[in-house]
DNA sequence: TTTCTTATTCGCACGACTTGCGAATTAGGT
DNA sequence: ACCTAATTCGCAAGTCGTGCGAATAAGAAA
């Protein structure tokens, strides 16, 4: 994504016009390595701006993903992610907490999908699932056991 | 997953009932490489026996996903996608018909996340995006361009 | 600065997906 | 045949995200 003043060019420059509102989300979304939900970067919308709506939200999250500034990440049946790294890269999802880290990954250019010649394909990505220290450390005190988790208690993982 | 009449076994064998219901949904998930949701699958139950429940479906598939005997798909923001698929595999997505498509892939032990030694991985998924033959060639007569999907418009691809 | 046009905000209702709950039913052992 | 715990099923409820329309505000023009 491009800085708050890039985007205030680039929003008027199409027509957009530049509100508060989006000027507080450009900044509270750039640089942002935590791939927060909408509802998470609401509250911190609010926070700084009381009377925001999360609708408002929603639709700035959603004008920056047309114009190519952020990705969503679904991982998980629950909320959708927003993640303004526009740089190659994938993501580490730990099971336990749901914290979702950036990652880059060396060996991409040499994945070779068989049986797929009738698809053109123009993405990959890579999604490494397992357990963040910090969870490793609480499960061998409580001695969890791991389950398969259901859509939505996925979804809950990361509240 | 393995074969309905293993899993009867198995079944009895941890204290769940074999019920009609949960035979007919054996039957119809194994060997299903169609990645269906459960509306899905409850509409090809319902054509077999009327009267079944949507309930009745989702619980059957959560249960047989906590038995490790199939795993949930997310992909894009919409239903979760089921696949008795137990191989080792990924998956290809159509984005504009939202078709999927199992793959084996070549290279993925290769792959290496840089900077992640806080973390324990224990599953690697690849997803590939593109486009297939099929919608490859209406695009070409009606010129379609490619958009950003908001999460609920990924969605809506699968219908 | 005032005016004007059009984009935007915001809240509410709604839609899609999934689960919680409880009453009625049924599987499977005794 | 009986008993008991598991299961089914329908409805209500919860979560996530969007459609809609009235009120508001941005930015251009005068």
């Amino acid at each position: 994504m491009q800085t708050p003043t890039e985007l205030a060019t680039a929003y008027r420059s199409q027509g957009r016009k530049l509100t508060p509102q989006r000027q507080l989300i450009f900044q509270l979304m750039h640089g942002n390595d935590k791939h927060p939900t909408a509802e998470a970067l609401f509250a911190e919308a609010s926070a700084q701006m009381p009377g925001i709506s999360l609708r408002t939200v929603y639709q700035t999250l959603n004008e920056l993903a047309e114009m190519g500034e952020l990705q969503f990440i679904d991982i998980g049946g629950g909320a959708t992610r927003f993640d303004p790294n526009l740089d190659d890269h994938h993501h580490v999802v730990c099971v336990d907490c749901g914290q979702i880290r950036d990652v880059h990954v060396n060996g991409t250019a040499a994945l070779k999908p068989v049986g797929i010649e009738d698809f053109t394909i123009n993405e990959v990505g890579v999604v490494f699932q397992g357990v963040c220290s910090t969870c490793e450390k609480s499960r061998a005190k409580s001695h969890k056991t791991a389950h398969a988790k259901s859509p939505a208690q996925q979804a809950k993982l990361s509240k």
